[in-house]
DNA sequence: TATACTAATGACTAATTGGTCAGTTGTCAA
DNA sequence: TTGACAACTGACCAATTAGTCATTAGTATA
């Protein structure tokens, strides 16, 4: 499956220079140096490359940063490391970083808006848990308003590197955010967000067994070569239609399956599904 | 001239929900009830209206932000005025301001996205000068710092209204605003853009004697029925290709011509030519 | 060497694109 | 009523688009 990670790596170059809409399938099969059935051969659509693309990004950069967040004890160091993954991956991955941003404002169709809602659902709502136990000495009703004072530095100094190319420090960018939102989180007293914001945040994608059933099937036809992966993932499958083991076990064969880049993501939803049946 | 008008209102809405790329010429003529011919009989191409309309909103709102900052005496409410305005005219004029979002990001060839610099510097300038008066305080090091924190806080909260859709009190958001910038600007200790970005802001169209004519020109051909404005442009005309009038006459023709919509942007350039002079 | 299989090709299609232009319509003054 | 002129139309064009499919190349097994 080598060949497909050359398509999406080299779309990508094309999608942050020109656009979605003004890439041509022609063009990337160009710059892939394959003929136009292979591209076909790889995904459906151009739409499900488009798909594709986004759904491997945030979900890979959403599941590093929730990682980090439950690892992280120190309550002062939750927000520097969220930032430094945050901008580390735009400053890594700038070419998506480039078309995530326009993506977000511009959506070609309504499914792919919707996906982009959620996943930025989601990164606030990581940002909102880190606010919550960071400045936990800040008023509660403040705190919408720092994840919109956080998420404005991200996007205000991700230009930097994005579009003018500025060569900065990472670690002492994080530093002098960290300090600037401190210093409005002890300080700041005009709330603008209010309350009724927060459910917007909180829509969550909600799997149904299902869909988490078929999602487990298509990573069962990727993987070869991990039997530990495989057979945990088959017994996880098995427990979704007739539930027979433990939670011990369950939490047990979803840190098998962690260890597998192809796993993160769905081991990231199986964890919430059994948060929700509770 | 009223039919240009709808073409570049409907337009905008289309190019704020699919892109422009997305967006054929077809689509507009259908949305404005036009033939495809007219469309072309008001602009020579596609790419002359994406240019219209970010030179039509951009010139506007850089004119009236230049206008306010030299407006306002008290320097305490210099970033409270350049917030109100330019939120507010992000609210409403939200079409442009999400076409604007993804054309910053993304440019579809290389003069647009030159423009687009240019336009985004210039903005950039007035911050950078407005953080000088009423920050005087703040080391000067942290300037452009200052500069990044407000384009952040309104990137981040342009959203709420753009994108959301969130009701919200204007005049509280920009007073929430400057309560944080002010924070920021009094106690925070930690530089991340050097001085060498100044340069970049610094870049303002260098208007060359004929381009300033000639942009006349065609300023010229648009007016009618306004002999002040008229008899002024010709004077200034007349002055550029052969200087015989005072400076003190110069700024009252000045003067006179930026009382009417479409020479405001001419009047800024003109002003910024005489300053080079010197 | 023969067979069976997948990976890959590129000419092809139907639809759509930006842009043109010969011709029609509407509106004036003479 | 006529003629002149500008505003406007929509069929038309060449180029390009996303997507298909009969065919071929390559490779592993028997």
């Amino acid at each position: 499956m080598v060949k497909k990670q050359l398509i999406m790596e080299k779309s990508l170059e094309l999608f942050a220079e020109n656009g979605f809409e003004a890439t041509s399938v022609q063009q990337i099969t160009e710059r892939c140096g394959i003929s136009k059935g292979a591209f076909y051969l790889y995904f459906k659509s151009k739409d499900e490359l488009i798909n594709s693309l986004i759904d491997h990004f945030m979900t890979s950069i959403i599941t590093e940063l929730e990682q980090s967040v439950s690892a992280t004890q120190s309550r002062e160091e939750l927000l520097y490391n969220f930032l430094y993954i945050s901008l580390g991956e735009f400053q890594q991955q700038s070419n998506f970083a480039k078309f995530f941003m326009t993506e977000q404002v511009l959506s070609y169709n309504k499914d792919l808006f919707e996906r982009m809602q959620t996943y930025m659902a989601m990164f606030n709502r990581i940002i909102y848990s880190i606010v919550e136990r960071q400045f936990a000495q800040t008023p509660p009703n403040m705190y919408l308003d720092l994840v919109f004072t956080i998420n404005g530095f991200v996007k205000s100094y991700s230009e930097l590197f994005l579009l003018d190319n500025y060569k900065l420090d990472l670690s002492l960018l994080c530093k002098s955010i960290v300090e600037k939102v401190t210093l409005v989180a002890q300080n700041a007293t005009i709330q603008v967000v209010t309350a009724d914001y927060l459910a917007y945040i909180n829509q969550i994608p909600k799997y149904t067994k299902d869909q988490l059933i078929e999602l487990i099937n298509t990573i069962q036809e990727e993987i070869r070569d991990d039997s530990l992966v495989e057979e945990s993932l088959q017994l996880l499958k098995a427990d979704l239609q007739e539930p027979t083991l433990s939670r011990v076990v369950l939490v047990g064969l979803l840190k098998n399956i962690k260890e597998n880049e192809n796993c993160k993501w769905c081991a990231y939803l199986y964890e919430k599904f059994l948060q929700n049946e509770d």
